[in-house]
DNA sequence: ATGCCGTATGATAGCGCTAGCAGCTTGGCC
DNA sequence: GGCCAAGCTGCTAGCGCTATCATACGGCAT
């Protein structure tokens, strides 16, 4: 029957041309070391000589197997993200894995439908973002029989492999940070509250409590996606609502440079008035004026890590360490007052 | 032969459970108006009964046709490819497409090896940025017979479609404000100096060579990627170098954004001392303080436009026009006078 | 009635590749 | 010299789906 497609090079033509069988070309291509030296020579140019270059999809069917490494992100645009995903994409590169990514728009429902639907075509891993998915869907990864990382937080019992931070354990450092540098009256300014905010504010609320400086005025929140100029709305109010603060502690970058811009406007002195802390360290943060303070995260290693872990997975020598901690640093500028544990002061 | 995969759902479970063909189910789901009316309904049935999910592979090997959108961005990072990106995916959401990123990292050449790797897979359709390919790669784009959008800019000749805006008009557009505005001298700083870039500053020269306000030195550029601290360094550089300027143009928003906390390090003013001007318009030139002035593009609309196209001609009804120009905006704001032409005045 | 046509469904034959085994060499050992 | 293990290479039979052609059927004009 003629049929469609005739024009291209497929692996007989290749056996063909070196003189061997299909099935030798086929090895000698995914698993060279079982195929004699002069043949694979012979074999690798004709390769080269066709320009032949080998069907996904045929080798996908043939095999029941594929090289897609499905990425699950909550978001296209934040940064955040767009970090992760470049060291995923990066190590990628230096494999044969293909990365397809789909975005979740931060809703579990949405996260559960994309599972299934990757997991259908069989892929060859996962990269999916925290801990908080569906009960169904948590079922359907733990029994998948992938290799799957969970990246940008830490948690118990992981469905396979993690790469991450302890979001609360962050928080935590970076409030604590502002007590010992004299703060006592610290906002918190949050948005989108995902998962991940979430437990950078539970990490904020342990050491305020213990310090027996909770106060539930003193964090302003909204489920709008964040912003610059949900920031300065944040920093707007919490300054209406409790004009004593010291310090705010922004649960990511937009919010802190949103505050930065608003604390100008209200004519606000950083850090004499009020000191100001970002999550996240984003480039931007080390080039403001003043310089903001930030809690830095290794995005992209965490890209690049999950994808090393996948395919040394798939390649048959898995990661010695099932669980890594990436953790994190913070970066003091002159947006707060940095004194190392020091007395008390009043705030100007 | 015992074979793998046992457990999948093929066409063939869903023909039998609706006592049809295979073929017949195949029909159904891909030409539905091709099988009768009782038929296709109990072959729907069947397929939700079951939970068939169609293999792409075996469709792809089958039809020699995919569903793969190829897409090659020349940054991850930069959120003006994260908003296009976000625009293709959204709508390829809702086709059943399959978009495959892949980032060239601003190199033709990286470029160049991306289409051929990604036409040796023949996806359905390809998208690619800019205007500036290599001859090869150009060569093979026009002879590939499949949807190919060129994003981001407008020129002669396109390989197929195009949908995109005059980089050269909109740096004018904006110059010729600053002008109408009474800047005289207006220096224009630039970062990574890609052909969009390139393109935007040819029209701030031409509008400043009318005016005969033409001067190289008023020019601060750099090949160095984008960043806010590449901005404070470029404002830092051209005040030191022409300490009389009365407005500068960024070539983007991050520039924009590191020359605005750089004057205030400087201490300048602005817009007394200094007109300050953007290209992006990301969401904060907004929320800053001063606002600032910026050029809008519609990046999420350019993704979702060049998606649609491709979609389209698919489906066999290619839109009507090959080349989209979705324009521009000035969105004009505190950090520049936006005095409407009024008779030029010497900078403070 | 007869034959023709258009429509709906089915049978057949692959798409390009690889799993599982079979067959052939080679070399070592008794 | 004969036998067997180990190492290569090749054959066969699909993976799940669809292009192409074939067939069945009802309706209509003759």
């Amino acid at each position: 029957m003629a049929r469609r497609k005739k024009g291209r090079t497929t692996i007989a033509d290749v056996a063909a041309q070196a003189g061997v069988s299909p099935i030798t070309v086929s090895r000698a291509l995914r698993e060279p070391a079982r195929v004699s030296g002069p043949l694979r020579e012979r074999i690798d140019a004709a390769v080269r000589d066709l320009d032949y270059v080998p069907d996904q999809h045929a080798r996908a069917l043939a095999s029941a197997r594929t090289n897609v490494i499905g990425v699950l992100v909550p978001s296209l645009t934040n940064t955040v993200f767009a970090d992760v995903l470049r060291g995923i994409h990066d190590r990628a590169e230096k494999t044969d894995l293909q990365v397809q990514f789909a975005n979740t728009r931060y809703s579990p429902i949405e996260e559960e439908r994309l599972i299934r639907l990757f997991l259908s075509q069989s892929p060859a891993g996962m990269i999916v973002v925290g801990i908080d998915q569906t009960e169904a869907a948590a079922r359907l990864l733990r029994k998948a029989e992938l290799p799957i990382v969970q990246i940008m937080e830490l948690g118990p019992d992981p469905f396979d492999m993690m790469v991450g931070l302890s979001q609360f354990d962050a928080g935590r450092a970076m409030t604590e940070h502002l007590l010992a540098a004299g703060y006592r009256r610290i906002g918190f300014l949050a948005a989108r509250l995902d998962p991940r905010s979430i437990r950078r504010m539970a990490g904020y609320r342990a050491v305020m409590a213990e310090a027996g400086l909770d106060d539930d005025d003193l964090i302003v929140q909204t489920t709008a996606p964040s912003s610059v100029r949900v920031g300065c709305e944040l920093l707007s109010e919490i300054m209406t609502r409790r004009p004593d603060i010291d310090a705010v502690f922004c649960n990511n970058d937009d919010i802190a440079l949103g505050a930065l811009f608003e604390c100008r406007r209200l004519g606000v002195a950083i850090p004499e008035q009020l000191g100001l802390a970002g999550f996240n360290d984003f480039e931007m943060m080390a080039a403001a004026e003043p310089p903001i303070s930030s809690v830095a995260t290794e995005r992209y290693e965490m890209g690049a890590t999950a994808l090393d872990m996948i395919a040394r997975t798939i390649a048959g020598e898995p990661p010695a360490q099932k669980v890594v901690d990436l953790g994190f640093r913070l970066n003091l500028r002159a947006s707060t007052r940095n004194a190392q544990p020091k007395r008390p002061q009043v705030a100007g």
